[in-house]
DNA sequence: TAAGATTGAGTTCTCAATCTTC
DNA sequence: GAAGATTGAGAACTCAATCTTA
């Protein structure tokens, strides 16, 4: 039944089997390759893009584009993996910095490297520089903090 | 550290994020109003569009985008609510024929509606129709079955 | 009382091993 | 032996309840 709701919808569909597909592929080689999951990836991610490197545990959790809950216990376990480690924060001693280690970040870079590879053979190849663009130019307001702008009258 | 790759990097990011905020409104929003998770939606929806109304368990495994193993206690529970049955594969008796039963044809159909506001409220508003257009034109290839052409020179 | 994080209990996922049929 | 599906065991996810501090 395609095609019922017009462009949008296409738009939609094609947004999400692109990313269903290449994660897939994506998944199981950073697992082989880097030794961890998406889940880790994006984790480190944030907090190597974060302000101070650090970042409070419901932080991740908003962040993370994997899971809804247990932040807790990832970290737990990228603890004990010695990717992270838990710091006070100062003057609040309900919370907890999540603060990347020396190890942590390296191993961050190693996977980024790898996992750009990945990117790059499943998806780079099947769109035009032109595409690329113009996809870029429509999907920014996603990653790009904020609660979006809406849209004028664009090309 | 933004841009590093160019824009094929960009593009990616934007399908990874739309796709990732987008689930995260959409998931709650399914499982109150619909009372199923996005993956039996996805399941019900590949059956819908099967040539037979029916797939086996290797080809919605190999389907799904939600899920990369465990198909047979998808189906367990599916059946036990209601919305599937299994039928046998007449010449082949290791093989199993996942079918929908009218509840599960008729759920797909509520569902889909529901779930097609919820991606009208989060992702078309935010697009121009032109760049519907061209995201759909781009990542088509993805969802279009099939293992994707290669660009030629597109605008 | 609320915020921040952790914990408990149940469900689901994932990989490998198994069972049946080809 | 290989294909198709199921099962077992352990890990991870999810929601609600709990604990500590503000």
């Amino acid at each position: 039944v395609p095609n019922e709701n017009g462009d949008w919808w296409d738009a939609w569909r094609g947004v999400l089997f692109a990313t269903g597909k290449i994660l897939q592929a994506a998944e199981p080689q950073m697992i082989r390759e880097s030794g961890m999951t998406l889940v880790w990836f994006d984790v480190l991610g944030r907090l190597e893009s974060a302000p101070a490197g650090r970042l409070r545990i419901q932080e991740l959790q908003e962040r993370s584009l994997f899971t809804r809950s247990g932040m807790t216990r990832i970290v737990d376990r990228m603890e004990a993996a010695g990717l992270v480690r838990r710091e006070a924060v100062p003057g609040d001693r309900r919370g907890v910095y999540v603060v990347l280690t020396d190890e942590g970040r390296r191993r961050h870079v190693e996977a980024l490297a790898d996992h750009s590879r990945v990117i790059e053979r499943e998806f780079r190849w099947r769109l035009t520089p032109a595409q690329h663009t113009s996809v870029a130019a429509a999907l920014y307001q996603f990653w790009h903090d904020g609660p979006a702008a809406s849209p004028s009258s664009d090309t």
